[in-house]
DNA sequence: GTCTATACTCTGATAGAC
DNA sequence: GTCTATCAGAGTATAGAC
């Protein structure tokens, strides 16, 4: 029990890759699917060295998630920051959330599918995280609600859930060899966000058809 | 080896509830950590009685995930040709996949958040139906392309891998006894994506100052 | 810090009675 | 069609040597 607990504070410091090891099984076979026995294999290591440096298997995942929660707020954050036009802001904050996502580190992946793994206890902890994290983008999609550059009447939270769910799921479907990049994708979710997609004559067709104005 | 493998055509012919129960434990605490024998009393029953009627464990999660699929196809099969103007078309199949997701049957999300458990061989067949499915997709959209309702150079790959990914991750934040009912955040959806959320003046705004033109 | 050896539990699955 | 009884295997976790 003398053993130290990872701090956020060492970020890099994965002693003996095991979180980075345990986070790729993970997102390839699941939490329950992965044994301590293969974790430990990956690392080239026995099963009971582990116990060393995570006394359960759970406090192993949830550190590991405290770290992607880490990783894709310190990565919006600086995009946040590096613009202080609202619209452009949006832009790359998508993007940044993306690259996170998407990018080496399966931690991320893991903390946003994973979570039912999770005891109700740990579960409260990332929870709270994660709202802290959200409210990152409810500070940014509120910003631009008051400044009036988005739309009246559109509801930031559900913008919020629904764009932010958009993001998420293309960590399903993502090819890193295929054609799109991260940045392809996110500039394309913005530009639908801030224009839409359907022409201007087939909205008024539409309203004609379906409105009494 | 004589049982009688259900057949897509006994919708509702759910023996014992058996698939109903199943779906419950798999979306409530996933797959892995569903035991057959939680399963069973869910069912009245006691575990061996289960392997009567499917002969592994997989074999039932297939089988609820064929039954997910049959059901969503359905339902937007349904709203596809309730709507001959495409715009309409495109609200009433959103709203059609998000009833079909947060309705009453689990199965959905069950087939959307579980594939992971599959074997690669039970992995090939769902894969396969749900390609059908996302057809219908493909055709709605391509569609609205060909017939100018979506503006020029808009991907329509991308745009319903993304708006798809939207609607399916509702179902990780989706509180029945909330303020929101599918109904409600499909129309949300459907007028982003026309819409788009941001002002005109903003846009502008942002244009200026981002493009040189 | 890592290894050896092992305890204990639970799981999916099977065989055969009724 | 359901139950009883049970197996073989795998899994997490522990104790203590090195």
């Amino acid at each position: 029990m003398t053993q130290r607990q990872p701090r956020p504070e060492d970020k890099l410091d994965d002693q003996g890759n095991v979180l980075s090891n345990a986070a790729r099984l993970f997102r390839e076979k699941g939490f329950e699917k992965t044994s301590l026995k293969e974790i430990a294999e990956a690392c080239n290591m026995l099963p009971g060295s582990l116990y060393y440096r995570y006394n359960t298997k759970e406090a192993l995942l949830v550190e590991l998630m405290r770290r992607g929660i880490y990783l894709v707020t310190e990565e919006v954050e600086v995009a946040y920051a590096s613009s202080d036009d609202p619209v452009e802001k949006l832009r790359l904050c998508i993007n940044a959330h993306l690259r996170a996502l998407l990018g080496d580190s399966d931690m991320v992946y893991v903390l946003l599918f994973e979570w039912r793994a999770l005891s109700p206890e740990a579960r409260k902890e990332i929870i709270k995280l994660r709202d802290q994290y959200e409210s990152l983008w409810i500070d940014i999609l509120e910003t631009m609600i008051k400044q009036g550059v988005i739309q009246q009447g559109v509801d930031g939270r559900l913008l919020r859930l629904l764009g932010l769910g958009a993001l998420n799921w293309v960590a399903t479907w993502f090819d890193p060899n295929g054609t799109y990049t991260p940045d392809t994708i996110g500039n394309f979710v913005w530009k639908a966000i801030v224009n839409g997609v359907i022409n201007q004559s087939a909205q008024r067709e539409h309203m004609r058809r379906f409105t009494n104005a």
